[in-house]
DNA sequence: CGATATCTTGAGCATTTTCAATAGTAGTGG
DNA sequence: CCACTACTATTGAAAATGCTCAAGATATCG
């Protein structure tokens, strides 16, 4: 186990490579896609701090990961880890934890991926992205969006326009305020009732 | 640990219910899916025999599971699976690695709902279900679907009419025929193509 | 055989995409 | 310091994909 850094665009693991490597991350955000032969780009989440990388046993990385900021992180030889865990037991359910709560909220996500409207898709990665800063940097009105407009929009099944439209109406209707590299949640419950729940 | 049985429409799971078991299914076809308070429904899989249900460690299940046919199980307690666990380590292992695989296959979909346009949608669905009954039934080119139109629209973030207007544009240009309760497959590649790669 | 579910098909419509033009923003080198 | 380039974001107008609504057909089941 070492430690090691990623400049902003560089790559930890590309989609098909050989998946020999486990990461957990430190510090920066780190996007993981899907990419189809013809361009087509699926973001199937963003990675913060105290976040997993490759922890799935399939012998390839089904992703790409690449780094939106400079990102620290501890990676860990695939093989070492595994013997690790056979002194460590309560490691492997660890891992089988994160596992069940990533694929839970890959679920939720397909929810708003396949039922939700664009307004609504956008409004669920805001309030969901400022839940998970919370959780790591404590309450702040201010939301950092290290990730670009297009990201976003391949995070929701969007293009690029209907994203800037959505959070530039917001902007008008002060719901939500332009700030540098992020946006500063003015009315959280404007954007909870758009989800209707 | 004992074996159920389930009539087509019945339960075996809800949505936000205390996840206190864990079936592996023998036989039979089931729906997993998430529902919106406003009853739109996001299918996010079919699970067949072989296939683990409740294997997340969530203290509550986050998807509803019926039965689209009749179904016979396994269902554990899963407090009681647990101390199995402890006796059989590699057994948390064989979860984990299921539980990966989900996580792969839930990734892919995302794919297939944030970028495929309609008529891929329903190609990858039918190649998909194929390929998998394949695995268990062995090679039939007659592919049987016990859901039905909604929830294949359901599964695919599209309407019942487009996915019925697609299957049937391909039956009249022969690519696939109506049987009763389900397709067969006459032009696979056409299907293949479809999805260009 | 009638009643209820599900499925198909058509026509019009709406949300979102596409296309195109403009405006920022950052980094580079004269 | 400023011009130049490249990249990203915004905005408008037109187009299209897929949806909604409605009617009819087919299947299922008591």
């Amino acid at each position: 186990m070492h430690h090691v850094n990623f400049q902003p665009k560089s790559t930890l693991f590309e989609q098909g490579d050989e998946a020999g490597s486990l990461y957990t991350l430190t510090s920066g955000t780190v996007r993981l896609h899907y990419d189809l032969p013809d361009g087509r780009r699926q973001i199937v989440g963003f990675a913060m701090p105290g976040d997993f990388l490759g922890l799935s046993l399939e012998p390839r990385f089904g992703i790409t990961a690449d780094a939106l900021t400079p990102v620290t992180a501890c990676r860990f030889d695939r093989h070492r880890f595994m013997n690790l865990i056979d002194k460590h037991p309560n490691l492997m359910r660890k891992m089988h934890e994160v596992a069940s709560h990533e694929l839970a909220i890959a679920q939720e996500h397909m929810v708003v991926l396949g039922r939700r409207r664009a307004e609504e898709r956008v409004a669920s990665f805001l309030l969901k992205w400022w839940q998970r800063l919370k959780r790591v940097q404590g309450n702040t009105p201010t939301l950092p969006l290290p990730m670009g407009r297009q990201d976003i929009a391949d995070h929701l099944g969007l293009t690029i326009e209907t994203v800037s439209r959505t959070l530039a109406r917001w902007m008008r209707e002060r719901i939500i305020l332009d700030v540098p590299d992020g946006v500063r949640i003015l009315d959280a419950a404007k954007l909870e009732d758009v989800l209707g729940n």
